[in-house]
DNA sequence: AGAAACTAAACGAACGTTTAGTAAAATATT
DNA sequence: AATATTTTACTAAACGTTCGTTTAGTTTCT
């Protein structure tokens, strides 16, 4: 009854499984052998379901962000007024980006990969979908602004604070609220909606 | 008369010839015989001069950090009004990000460093002067924002969409112009000083 | 019996690093 | 001023380890 999942399930397991491991210390600082042992595996078991070493580092990545960016797209719905669903989609991130650790090092792993075939595959692969998402909501919000600009600015000032959570540790006027993902929305929505001066638009 | 600069000469080549090298590929993707190949050396020849591989590592990227951040830091000067001081901050790191690449590329790889001694020793000892001017800036311009998270989002905003060029060309909406450090500053400006609502503080 | 999912062992290549030796320059001694 | 000595800045070769990957054989399940 499992022929449908039986071999993919395996493949989807050992890439659950290496997901940890690519994330922290990217493709050149994990070897098959490691992978192999936290599947509790041979490494030459590996190559039965995997033909090369990049070929698992590939279908990791690309399995890691479908999950999580679908998860995102689903919760953009047409029914609020765009800056709801604006706000909505910097708190999604924002628990998305604090809770999953991972997601947030692998992009970043990407974001660094200097094989450019392999990166350009991975980029349009994963982040597409979401950021044009994004872009059709910030293109119906303000028109002063390029909705690509714009689109970069907001992903950026809500994941980029939680992908340097180990730097801003070190960094003074930390405090530990600041790593909590609806303080971060909040400062983000607020920055968005009233830039730095005082002009106040509600309270 | 070189007796105060022989030695320091020639380990300051070294360094200099291999920041592209580790801007490029990080640290485990350089080989010392990579870093010998660029300099003209045999690998043996580079341990005459640093004790081991991280020793290399650790001064390049320092070396690099201590020359850029601190041509940023004596622009910012305390006679203009603090929004000229940050207006200017934002254009001159945006030229930076703009024009030197291993730079922006180095930070990265110190993001995501994974041993986290070294990371602790490299962004306390390169990021928290630059932080700390920044972080006493907006102190001064606007009360309503956790100076922190503010510093925190401004230089993100700037130095982020550099560090992502690669990526961002695969983005439907991108144009050339979005590469400009005077565009993306002038975004930037605009987006921390109005928001996203149309109130427009002057024309 | 036959396909699926492995293991044990080994391949050559590349890795960080060490050892032993050398040519040239600086320093000290006569 | 000429010679001996030390120091500097390396090279050639190799050390043991780890790497990605392959081969040949074995267990497990249908």
């Amino acid at each position: 009854m499992d022929q449908f999942i039986g071999k993919g399930g395996k493949r989807e397991e050992i890439m659950e499984l290496s997901v940890p491991l690519f994330a922290v210390f990217g493709y050149d600082g994990v070897s098959m052998r490691d992978v192999a042992a936290v599947c509790g595996l041979t490494p030459a078991a590996l190559y039965y379901h995997f033909s090369h070493k990049e070929d698992l580092y590939l279908e990791v990545v690309a399995h890691a962000f479908r999950e999580k960016s679908a998860a995102l797209l689903i919760k953009l719905k047409d029914s609020d007024s765009p800056w709801v669903q604006l706000e909505n989609f910097i708190t999604n991130l924002a628990h998305l980006a604090a809770k999953d650790e991972d997601f947030l090092r692998l992009m970043q792993w990407v974001r660094l990969d200097s094989e450019e075939m392999r990166q350009q595959k991975l980029v349009t692969h994963v982040f597409k979908d979401l950021f044009l998402a994004v872009h059709a909501l910030v293109a119906k919000l303000n028109s002063r602004y390029d909705p690509y600009m714009l689109s970069m600015s907001i992903i950026h000032l809500v994941l980029i604070p939680f992908e340097g959570k180990k730097i801003r540790k070190f960094m003074p006027g930390y405090r530990p609220e600041h790593d909590q993902p609806d303080v971060l929305a909040r400062h983000v929505i607020d920055l968005l909606r009233m830039g730095l001066f005082e002009y106040r638009t509600s309270d």
